[in-house]
DNA sequence: CCGAGTTCTGTGACCTAGTCACGGAAGTCG
DNA sequence: CGACTTCCGTGACTAGGTCACAGAACTCGG
C-alpha cells in the first residue's frame, strides 16, 4: 500500500543516495512506489521474476537457500537501509537459483521498477556506485559466511548469533530449530550447545526463548573468532 | 604485454558482448588493453585497489578467502570467457574483504580501465546486463557452494571435483593438500577418502597425482547429489 | 651416486558435529 | 480433560576435523 505522506525523504535513509542531484532524487521518488508486506510474506522466490529493486525501509528480510534435500540454509538478512540486490538478479531473469526471501517482520520498502532502475544506472554515477556497492557487500558477506562455516566452531557461532538476535531485554525469541537453520546445523546441536551454555550460567532456557543472563561469557567466547 | 594482432575479435569470446553495437565494440577495444601474467601471479588482493575490470581470455584464476587462522578457502574459479567482477569491488574501493585471486596458469586477460568501464555501463544496456549477470552468477555460485558445504558429503564432493579437474588423460595433478583447500577440508580427510576410492578401484594414487581408472563409479557417486 | 633437506602421504587416537530414533514436556484447541 | 502438535532432551552411532608422528618420495648440492 502506498503511503503518500512519507514518500518525500526516504532517500536519506540510504547512505550513498543522499548525494544524488535533486533532479534525480525527484525522478527516483516519482518513478518508484512504497510497498508494504506482512510478516511471513514471500518477498521474492526463484522462478518468480521480480520487476523491482527493493530498498528496505522497515523490518527485515531473511534470504535463504532451499536445498534439494528440502532443508534450508540461511544466507543473509536484509535490514532497513539495505537494498535487496538479489531482486535485480530476478529482474534480469538470470539463470536458475534457489534462494528465496521471506519477510521476518512486517516490512515497508521502496520498489524501484526496472525501467526507473535502468534509467538511473545509465544516468547517475552515484546511483551506479550505490548498486555496485550493494552487490559487493553481499559478496563479501557470503565470503565471511563461508569462512565461518568452514573454520569456526559451532559454540562460537551460536554465541555470536545469540548476541545479535537478542532484543533489548536480552531475550532471543526463537526455537532451537530456527537457530539451527540460521547457522546451518541440526537442532540437536543447538540444544546441546545451549545446554552447555546454561550449565555455565550464560543463558536460561524456556520453550521458544533464550534469556541471556551472562552476556560477558558469551561475548568472550564470540570474540575467540574475531580476535584470532 | 599487448598482443596487437589478436585485439580485434576477443569480444566474441564473451557471450553477451557480441550484441554490442559496432561503435561501442570499437570503443571497448580501443579503451582497454590486453595483459598477460604468469602462473602464480597475484591477480588481485585485498588492499590493492584495482583499476581495471578483468575479462579472462586464457587460463584460470583461483579466488580464495584467506582466513584469520591462516588457512584458505577456495571460493570459485574464473575460467576463460568469464569476467572477474570482484575486481570491480576493488575498483570501488569497497570496504575490507579478504579474498585474493591467483593465476593458476599463465593467463591472458582484457583489462578494462575504470573510465571505460564506467562509460560503457552508462551508455550501453547490453554492457550493463553483461556486468549484472556476471555479478549474479557469482552470487548464485556462492549460494550453491554454501549449500554443498553444509549438506553434501565429502566423498561426493571429492568425486565431483576429481572429475572436474582431470585432464584429457584422466589424471588430476594436485596434492592432497591442494584438494583439501579446494573443498575446504583437511588433507587427512582427502587422503582417507582417496584411499577408499582406490580400494574400490576408481583411482590410482601417486605422489602429486590421481589417475582416474573407474570414472563410472565416481560419476555415480557424484550424481548422488544432483539427482536428489 | 650419496646424503641432507623438503614435500607428500598414511595412520592411529581423539574430539566435534551431524544423524537417527525415541520419549517426554509444554503448549493448543476441540 | 483429552487428542494433537510443537518443542526440547538424550543416547548411540557415523562422518569429518585435529593432532602427532613416521615413512616414502622427490630435490639438489656436492
Amino acid at each position: 500500500m502506498t503511503v503518500a505522506t512519507t514518500t518525500e525523504n526516504w532517500i536519506d535513509n540510504f547512505e550513498g543516495l543522499g548525494k544524488l542531484p535533486a533532479e534525480l532524487k525527484d525522478e527516483l521518488v516519482a518513478g518508484s512506489k512504497i510497498v508494504e508486506m506482512p510478516a511471513g510474506a514471500q518477498v521474492f522466490a526463484p522462478g518468480q521474476s521480480a520487476d523491482n529493486l527493493l530498498l528496505l525501509l522497515k523490518g527485515t528480510v531473511r534470504v535463504q537457500q532451499k536445498s534439494e534435500t528440502g532443508r534450508e540454509v540461511f544466507l543473509y538478512r536484509v535490514h532497513a537501509g539495505d537494498s535487496c540486490v538479489l531482486t535485480t538478479a530476478c529482474m534480469l531473469a538470470f539463470e536458475d537459483y534457489a534462494a528465496d526471501g521471506i519477510a521476518e517482520t512486517d516490512i515497508r520498502a521502496v520498489a524501484i521498477p526496472r525501467r526507473t532502475f535502468d534509467d538511473l544506472v545509465a544516468r547517475s554515477p552515484i546511483f551506479r556506485s550505490f548498486v555496485f556497492k550493494a552487490y559487493s557487500r553481499r559478496l563479501t558477506d557470503l565470503f565471511t559466511l563461508i569462512d565461518d562455516i568452514v573454520f569456526q566452531r559451532m559454540d562460537v557461532r551460536l554465541a555470536a548469533r545469540l548476541l545479535e538476535l537478542a532484543d533489548d531485554k536480552g531475550v532471543v525469541h526463537a526455537t532451537h530449530q530456527v537457530l539451527g537453520n540460521e547457522l546451518g546445523t541440526a537442532r540437536e546441536v543447538i540444544s546441546r550447545t545451549l545446554a552447555e551454555f546454561q550449565r555455565r550460567g550464560w543463558v536460561e532456557l524456556a520453550r521458544g526463548e533464550v534469556r541471556l543472563t551472562g552476556r560477558s561469557g558469551l561475548e568472550r567466547l564470540a570474540r575467540a573468532s574475531t580476535a584470532a
